[in-house]
DNA sequence: CAGGGAATAATTTGATCATATTCTGCCGGC
DNA sequence: GCCGGCAGAATATGATCAAATTATTCCCTG
């Protein structure tokens, strides 16, 4: 059985020590993450092609964990399949942000609702944490963290919810518009953005899922809807 | 910037025949549909568990597409990952299927109504083909037919409503319930499934999207809440 | 004689497979 | 009853083949 396969079988010997605690997670889903938090924070740019080996040169991995998280991420609608077999970031045009308000606007008060009746202490200490370090990003006009506690900031709330369903269409629809929040913010100044966290927060505090819903749901359509202007004054070029 | 040296379908000066006609899709596109209907139609159980190399040999394909096709499917629900490194199709609970029941009718409303707007006579007569083949197996109480015909319903519809985001989400959706369904009909009968489709039908022949709305959204909650009632009452576990 | 278009050649990239390696769960021996 | 080997299955790599895009060159036309 054994091939006369000369070169590389000698290289595998570089095992330090893996065998103890590194072992955790495979590496498709350590590609995924990797791949979903540069996707989902504006590092890569709408359009720009995706290419595995590309990937695989970038990240210092095989081949079939790229393929695999690429398919993945393909399979969640944060990366496109054009044609043939390219793979790009997609773009955002009007009708999809129309879309997507309409689906976070039914969805996601909904699930505030459900977290607000599942909310416990620390859930709320840690949302105020969250929102807490959103505002200093904003003051700070730290744009790439303002996107990040931003996202936290609903995946934590998403979770609270104890409804792994709605949660993953939530999540689903925010890698979808994730890559072009970066452009848009870039254009708007972080000073503008909608934010209605305050008001949720205190709604839930008070137990209050109606105006807790009320207040995500408007937190919602505004940002899209300075998605959408931004958008629609945008000409393609 | 110019968006297509794409298309031109048509310079096939050389290679008369091969290439033109026969369009040749990558295996891994082939094993994930082969998957998605044997899960979507209820031909793989809820709670059974799925191997790569078992769908390698029943489908008498490479480990490579396989994976892929596997891995997809769980990012879209369709199966499920459980803990250690075994995937099973997802068993429905009553919380799912509660969830279920808000999505879909938070979404597939809106997709009909957008379908009823973009309505056409051709889209209508097919529409009207499919629902005479579903009426049909009703009567014969073929169930396979059943599941197929009415998922080719709804999902013609959600194509016609030319919202690919929503679509995707409702098509996600339905992967999640579609294993589940089979169990339930089982059970049930084909005789007393709820069928609004004709209710619908006629209100997008008369362009009244609302009412098609409405039809659609009692269907959807009908369906839905048969499967609720089941799936409460087989407390056999 | 020069410029443009098309066909071909070459490089890049994607798809698939065979194979090695590791991990998990199980079974038998002590 | 516990520990260690064994088998089966999944993860991951690299090689290899096919397809496509790009670039270059040649020929035709103005």
């Amino acid at each position: 059985m054994s091939k006369a396969k000369a070169g590389s079988a000698d290289i595998v010997s570089f095992t330090p020590d893996m065998k103890a605690g590194t072992r955790e997670l495979p590496a498709h889903e350590l590609i995924y993450r990797q791949l979903r938090e540069l996707i989902l924070f504006g590092e890569m740019r709408p359009g720009e092609a995706v290419t595995i080996q590309g990937v695989c040169d970038s990240l210092g991995a095989g081949m079939t964990p790229v393929r695999e998280a690429i398919r993945r991420l393909t399979a969640e609608g944060a990366l496109e399949f054009m044609g043939n077999r390219r793979v790009v970031v997609p773009e955002l045009t009007v009708d999809s942000v129309n879309e997507l308000i309409f689906a976070r606007q039914a969805i996601e008060p909904q699930l505030v609702v459900r977290a607000t009746e599942r909310m416990t202490d620390e859930g709320l200490e840690e949302l105020s944490t969250i929102d807490a370090e959103l505002d200093a990003a904003i003051a700070a006009g730290d744009l790439q963290s303002y996107l990040k506690q931003n996202y936290r900031f609903h995946a934590r709330l998403y979770a609270m919810a104890e409804a792994p369903i709605l949660a993953a269409v939530a999540d689903g629809l925010w890698l979808r518009f994730g890559p072009s929040l970066r452009v848009v913010c870039g254009r708007v100044g972080t000073q503008n953005l909608p934010d209605q966290h305050h008001e949720a927060l205190a709604a839930m505090r008070a137990g209050d899922a109606g105006a807790a819903a009320k207040a995500m749901r408007e937190d919602v359509i505004q940002g899209m809807e300075q998605v959408r202007r931004v958008l629609s004054t945008q000409r393609s070029d």
